[in-house]
DNA sequence: ACCCGCTATTGACACAGTGTCAACAGCCGG
DNA sequence: CCGGCTGTTGACACTGTGTCAATAGCGGGT
């Protein structure tokens, strides 16, 4: 069962390669198998060497499944996506279409950390998902012609975020259950977007930005 | 620390009652903290029972956390909220301002049990939200007007539970990091079911099933 | 070519948390 | 008052994580 046939002692590598050697055999793992249900041993036996030495790189089984949503995760960069498109409606499509492509590729690794079946439960972790979606929103907003100054907070931000949970809900019922074909998970996801940028967020930038309502003065 | 100020042997309740107490306290800590830093002795402390009995009880750790999870994705009952309505649009919001309110009540440990956070990454608890989305996905087809027979794998309950995602994550936004108000979020959630009954059901309904594409001979 | 130091890698240890189970003890009927 | 039923306990075994001194492979100096 041991990925590598080496049985004896490991070969003496670049710390750089040998991490990166063992976050691989961790994100297929991880992939497979919800976080609890994958011991440290395990990747270990994958990665040809001893449990040691994945604390000694990752120092908790925690740290490396980090090390791993982050790979995940961060992988997408919808800039590259950004050709010569005059409507929001061709912008949108363009997106969309480019994201689910890009995600296609890692599948059920990335359906595995975003869902709630990989995850260890952690604040970490959480913050970690909450910090791609905000990336991802930005970039949405930027793509969709909305990219003036928007903090982290503000309402914006924040409907794009909630946005990014569509995606991924759709990105499952699409690669994992199969219940929805490449074509209706586009079509929901661009109308979606489409009527988010055309209805709520003129009128979500109309209102008050929340935190200076209920939190008035600074502090 | 010890809730019940009971020092000594906790008294012999109906296995009902004690069940009943036991996990109302796990609902608490689960919503409090992420499930692996919350210990089964922890609950039994907060219960004013030992160990032993979390265990006589539930079995294992997991399944505590199951029936936690379970008590919590269960409340919400859609059914409630049809009240007299002509249009889809005066349905869609009647549907949205129900659940906003439901929901606020339960608050946090709902974020914490539906988002990434709470959960032990068990596939069995994967299930249960997808079971609870799937209910909640029949109840709004059916609040919306498309109560004709769909199963469970048709793209239209899909394009419904992946809505379910959505409406999460608009409701961690609105309740934990408050960065939208009940407002923007009513807003969001209603244009969002609007646009997806108006016009992205119709258009999945004309597509051929997609496990009737991808799956041509059953097996 | 040899040795030597650096450090990647190991194996054994300590510990926390879960799950099991026989024994105990509180409540109820006779 | 006593005997059983069963809710409840405490101790045990086990799995898996995290730590650390000891080991051994590789490169550089001579």
């Amino acid at each position: 069962m041991v990925t590598h046939g080496e049985a004896g002692r490991a070969r003496r590598l670049d710390p750089d390669i040998r991490r990166e050697e063992i976050l691989r055999c961790a994100v297929r793992l991880f992939g497979e198998r919800p976080y609890a249900e994958v011991s440290t041993a395990e990747i270990a036996e994958a990665a040809g060497v001893t449990r040691g030495l994945i604390h000694h790189y990752f120092g908790t089984k925690r740290g490396i499944y980090l090390d791993v949503v982050r790979a995940m995760v961060l992988v997408p960069n919808l800039d590259e996506a950004s050709g010569p498109a005059d409507s929001v409606r061709e912008r949108v499509e363009q997106s969309v279409g480019w994201f689910l492509d890009t995600v296609a590729l890692h599948g059920g690794t990335y359906v595995a950390v975003t869902g709630p079946e990989g995850i260890a439960g952690d604040p970490e972790v959480e913050r970690i998902l909450a910090v791609a979606d905000d990336i991802a929103a930005r970039k949405i907003l930027r793509a969709v012609g909305y990219g003036w100054d928007s903090t982290e907070h503000s309402p914006e931000r924040a409907v794009l975020r909630a946005y990014c949970q569509l995606v991924k809900g759709t990105v499952r019922e699409w690669l994992r259950s199969r219940s929805v074909t490449r074509e209706q998970a586009y079509l929901l996801l661009t109308e979606a977007l489409v009527a988010i940028v055309e209805d709520v967020l003129p009128a979500v930038s109309r209102y008050a930005s929340p935190a200076g309502r209920e939190l008035p003065r600074g502090h």
